[in-house]
DNA sequence: ATGATTGGATAGTGCCACTCTCCAACACGG
DNA sequence: CCGTGTTGGAGAGTGGCACTATCCAATCAT
């Protein structure tokens, strides 16, 4: 198909689409003339894909080809793909710098110790980790309750969810089709968590506050 | 204190902060002449609230304004400013506004169900309602599955936290103290939980696919 | 008295995700 | 074969947003 169907198909705009075969977020079609090019069902895929990290996943363009790039390079292991992709989604940008290095340090000594009691390995230097000490940090900073006991229910749940996740992506067959499914499911299921969680709010707030 | 001590104390800058007074994000000093205001600690506070909920919880100006706003509106009872601070929280901004009815309506179709099996009332214009909506069908329109069994474990999981957070809510005793913690515990526990997810597949899939 | 500081207003900056404009090379109907 | 329209590509331009730099007059410290 041409660029143009290929717009219309996917509801993106042609110059946008351009926009993303420049930034290399779309791998170029298959050219059949010198100023012809022909898409296949796999590009479709592929924008559907983009246009969920970007919109969905509120992924910047930069990260997302990073993400893209690791999915396809098959000149590494899967696992080290797998870790390289993850670890450039968001959050991963402008951590916090506010703040005192006392809550920092407290932050910090909490996240490991949490991770410890669940089981996990520390790896200080994992983006995710590094959010966390700053959610934490701020948290402490604002005077809310963060100690490792509220927040073992956390971890477990989280851990819960991720085998889930895992096990999901694990029924893939194809090692690309693995890690596009993993990049998918953890940017997707975000938005999902997220909105269930304040569904859940919504319920139990009206429940506990409003009489009606 | 002055402009200078409250910018020294938070960590943010001068110009940044004259930047939050105009935006109405904090409430103006009590002046003490025509050129001189004093702060306390209460801006401090707030000050880290909203740096907290712009950069941690990546709220536009614009919401965060809304948002807290609402906390210190006291025309209305607490359940309803509650909700309205609730409801202006992102996601609630820019939804995917690409692909076909058909997904849309199938998407639909699942997070209404989802609901009602957890027990819970079905607000449509709700915005989280709105984002899972929009998340589903882009999940759907990836071919991944998400039928109303593989969410369910999600949405109870989310009923625990939720559960967990009304009644931490419920320690606090003043009304607009309540609502500033359940803006922030909203805020700031979404990049606890995501990050936690994210080290537990982390965990979970070098368990799974890396041997050692 | 006088130089520094303060709070307030206005305009400017940098970043980012697009989006517009142009162009030469085709494709295609007559 | 010729004119008309479309295509893909490249560069510059746009709009939104969160700051940030500059000014200014009033006031404070000495």
């Amino acid at each position: 198909m041409r660029l143009a169907e290929l717009s219309e198909r996917s509801g993106v705009p042609i110059p946008t689409i351009k926009y993303y075969l420049r930034e290399e977020l779309l791998p170029p079609g298959r050219r059949v003339s010198a100023t012809q090019a022909e898409y296949d069902e796999e590009h479709l895929r592929r924008l559907r894909l983009v246009r969920a990290l970007l919109q969905l996943g509120r992924v910047p363009v930069a990260t997302a080809r990073e993400v893209l790039a690791a999915v396809a390079d098959e000149s590494v292991d899967q696992l080290s793909r797998l870790g390289t992709a993850v670890a450039a989604l968001p959050p991963g940008g402008p951590r916090d710098t506010d703040g005192d290095e006392t809550t920092a340090r407290e932050a910090e000594r909490t996240a490991e110790e949490l991770q410890r009691r669940l089981g996990w390995r520390v790896v200080p230097e994992n983006p995710a980790h590094l959010t966390l000490v700053s959610a934490l940090s701020a948290l402490l900073r604002l005077g809310y309750p963060c100690d490792v006991s509220q927040l073992l229910p956390y971890g477990r749940l989280a851990g819960d969810l991720a085998a889930h996740e895992v096990a999901l992506i694990g029924e893939f067959e194809a090692p690309t089709t693995q890690l596009e499914a993993a990049v998918a499911l953890t940017v997707l299921y975000e938005p999902v968590l997220l909105s269930l969680r304040r569904l859940a709010q919504a319920e139990e707030a009206s429940r506990r506050f409003g009489g009606e």
